[in-house]
DNA sequence: AACTCGGGGGG
DNA sequence: CCCCCAGAGTT
């Protein structure tokens, strides 16, 4: 151990460090929440789920009890969907199988989904004072550079490096608070882009600053291209102001979300080549007649990190009722990705401003 | 070991 | 346009 790593990392932690709804406790439903939440998600973007969850949820036992349906429509817009449903799946494991009450260690919490390396580290040090190392984004870069190493970070070799490293280096009197300042130290001082590192409280040891490094590290591996699918919704209009709506059960992006009837094809339709589309014709050969208009005219562009959604939507008015329609006033019940979300709020606005 | 899984914010 | 974010599960 290197307690004057520790010594100078945690003096900083307590000067500069913000003032966070999870650091105000050690119970590990709530910091088990806030770790879920916040796996790759900033701060800022996650802290309103947070009090969401929190509010709505106060304890494991209410999560456990609420249905998949509302842990989804609170999770929605946060993405990683897999994170809502294995927090859900845990929240019921846990209070069937451990009477309610975590487990208070780094070994056992691995085995509850949705619970990795990261985070049984960051309950068992945090909850439990187990000297358990973190290692995520910003304990890579500290450490890359504080170091100079040069392996890939998204490599096994990387992983086990800097595990390795960040355990030798923590403080087993204070894990908890030492995980949280090297993680908070890489939030918001060894930023990943113009780190001010002539003030910084490393410097005079730092390997990167004293080899001009610190904007190459830490290394990583490039990942593969990004691929483009081309979505077609069908929003269906009955003459009773009704809709159809999906749930995404396959694998896949967006699983247990709701969404229109999509028809997926190889490149941008056009009205007449929709028209023609095996999967458009399972879904509107119900109908007598179709009145097709295309919504917007160049496709929306929806950005995931691995794929680029081109779509459009398509309003297709049907003079008769639709069979398991819903009610277009009631469609914000449900859990839908944002593409979807965006789509409704611009739709909706649009024709109260018609009526 | 490589791939998959969201969405937003910053330079 | 790029990169990164309090990573984990699957193949």
């Amino acid at each position: 151990m290197d307690t004057e790593f520790s010594k100078r990392l945690i003096s900083w932690y307590l000067q500069n460090k913000r003032e966070l709804p999870w650091r105000t406790t050690t119970n590990p439903y709530a910091v088990w929440l806030s770790e879920i939440i916040l796996q790759q998600t900033r701060v800022a973007q996650g802290l309103p789920y947070y009090q969401k969850f929190i509010t709505t949820f106060p304890s494991i036992h209410d999560l456990a009890a609420a249905p998949q349906e509302q842990v989804l429509k609170l999770w929605q817009g946060l993405g990683y969907y897999s994170r809502a449903r294995n927090l859900h799946e845990t929240a019921k494991n846990v209070v069937v199988n451990y009477n309610g009450k975590f487990p208070d260690n780094y070994k056992e919490l691995l085995n509850l989904k949705g619970v990795g390396d990261y985070t049984a580290s960051a309950i068992a040090s945090i909850c439990y004072n187990e000297a358990a190392a973190v290692v995520d984004g910003n304990v890579y870069r500290v450490l890359s550079r504080i170091f100079g190493i040069e392996t890939p970070i998204n490599s096994t070799k990387g992983q086990k490096e800097f595990k390795a490293l960040a355990q030798q280096l923590i403080n087993p009197q204070k894990p908890g608070t030492h995980n949280q300042a090297i993680m908070e130290f890489g939030a918001r001082y060894c930023v990943p882009q113009n780190p001010d590192c002539s003030n910084c409280i490393f410097n005079d040891s730092c390997e990167a600053f004293g080899k001009r490094k610190v904007a190459s590290l830490p290394f990583k591996l490039k990942k593969g291209a990004i691929k483009k699918r081309y979505f077609n919704y069908l929003v269906f209009i009955s003459e009773d102001n009704k809709t159809h709506i999906e749930q995404r059960t396959k694998k896949g992006i967006w699983q247990q979300l709701y969404q229109f009837p999509l028809v997926e094809t190889k490149n941008q339709a056009t009205i007449k080549t929709l028209m023609e589309d095996n999967d458009f014709l399972k879904l509107t050969n119900q109908f007598s007649e179709v009145d097709i208009t295309q919504y917007n005219n160049a496709p929306i562009l929806h950005k995931l990190s691995h794929q680029h959604l081109y779509t459009t939507f398509w309003i297709i008015f049907i003079s008769e009722k639709l069979q398991n329609g819903i009610a277009i006033s009631t469609i914000d019940d449900y859990a839908v990705p944002v593409l979807i979300s965006n789509f409704i709020s611009e739709f909706t606005t649009f024709n109260n401003l018609k009526n």
